[in-house]
DNA sequence: ATCATATTGTGAATCAACTCACGACTTATT
DNA sequence: AATAAGTCGTGAGTTGATTCACAATATGAT
């Protein structure tokens, strides 16, 4: 199951390419090169081959890649055709609007149920999202691998270590906590603050490289 | 006025650091070692001490950092004495979210206008900010350096030069859109979609490093 | 067929970040 | 005063990622 040594950053852009290469698609497209690819993510075209090139010999040269071959070929490297159901918890602002997007235009991935503790909440639906009370959490999350954190930073710990215990293995922190996690479980913080904090700080000690 | 070389990595670090030392601050303890540091922010003691060790030796040995002085130190490097405005653009569910979302509370960072094209939001006032018409954007930007974007996909390389043309130099894009950025423009992607896709392909892909 | 042009795939060089490990110094203890 | 314990600051080694630069090969035009 485990693709052989893909460097981190590398999965990470594949993303991202495969995005750019349905966009190609829709458009008609059958061809592409890396130096086009490259204008259109923003990716240093030698880094983008040396990406493919981890799969193998997906190019052919004086050519370029065939979209519908590489398409056909990401798709199944990121599972596209598998439905990923996740659970979001912490229905407030972050969170709803979060309910109110739509992941599955860019994915295979859906917001399959919600949690919070507001009874305000519990009950509700927003776009076709069920709000569960987050006491039930171990009776309605089922096997989902994959959750969205967006509760206050205060009960972060608390919430990871529950999801935990019922078999979640991914979490897409959004919370400011740093998140004291059990071993076996992976997260990906996403701190706006520091983001946003970080840019300032960028423009003020970096101008323009 | 541009710091002498501080790494990327470390710059995005200061503000977690800063965050956490005016925690401990807040709980009245006046002095931490890099190992205390690392178990709260999770990153290794020896690079928070490279980390820091860029600014000049701000520790004692055998005894720590002093937090009053460090914090003092910080907030002079991160220039939290002065306050930095900035826009919204695209006052959506993201948008909105943003908007209700107290960025002062860890910053002193604040939201300052809006912007957005539907008539039924212009004029609105969200969490005390004013939104105003996109079409005012070029009078009422005023000075501000810094904006946040959550317009659709579709909008974002028009609404990015309309903002570059205003004198904007950061953005904190939110759009899956890669920019066509002019080249004086720092902007740094955060891409909801693919942050989620890629933990789902990590968790796959490799199972408990 | 031939040639000019395009573009890949990759070895090697470079760059950036992280981590180890230890000497130097501070503080606390006896 | 001497000793033990704690912690920094950093040289050196390591790891990971990016980029250069070019031989190999495919295409398309004539
Ligand atoms: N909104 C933003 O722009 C923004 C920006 C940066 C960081 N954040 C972080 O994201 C998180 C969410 O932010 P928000 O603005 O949506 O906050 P919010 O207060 O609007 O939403 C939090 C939600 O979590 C629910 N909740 C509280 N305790 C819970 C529990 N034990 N179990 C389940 N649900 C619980 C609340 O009822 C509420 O609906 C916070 O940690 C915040 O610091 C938000
Ligand atoms: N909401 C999410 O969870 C989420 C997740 C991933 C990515 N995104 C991206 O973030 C962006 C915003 O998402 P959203 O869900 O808030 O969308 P949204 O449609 O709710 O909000 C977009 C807002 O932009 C306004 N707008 C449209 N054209 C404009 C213009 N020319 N100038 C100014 N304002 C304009 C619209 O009136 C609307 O208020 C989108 O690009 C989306 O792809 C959102």
């Amino acid at each position: 199951m485990t693709q052989n040594k893909i460097p981190q950053a590398t999965a990470k852009r594949l993303p991202l390419y495969y995005r750019y290469l349905r966009n190609l698609q829709s458009q008609g497209k059958s061809r592409v090169s890396s130096k086009e690819l490259s204008d259109a993510v923003k990716v240093d075209s030698a880094t983008i081959r040396r990406d493919f090139s981890y799969f193998g010999a997906l190019g052919k040269k004086g050519y370029g890649y065939n979209v519908e071959y590489l398409l056909g070929f990401f798709r199944k490297t990121l599972d596209q055709d598998e439905l990923i159901e996740v659970a979001l918890v912490g229905v407030g602002n972050l969170g709803a609007a979060f309910l109110h997007y739509n992941f599955m235009k860019n994915n295979n991935i859906k917001i399959a149920m919600a949690f919070d503790s507001d009874p305000e909440k519990i009950g509700t639906e927003i776009s076709g999202v069920h709000v569960y009370n987050i006491d039930d959490l171990e009776e309605k999350l089922d096997d989902i691998k994959v959750a969205i954190l967006t509760v206050p930073a205060s009960v972060a710990d608390a919430t990871t270590e529950r999801l935990a215990d019922q078999g979640v293995e991914g979490i897409l922190n959004f919370t400011p906590a740093r998140i004291n996690a059990p071993k076996h479980i992976r997260i990906h913080h996403i701190d706006l603050s520091v983001e946003l904090q970080a840019l300032v700080y960028f423009l003020k000690h970096y101008p323009l490289v």
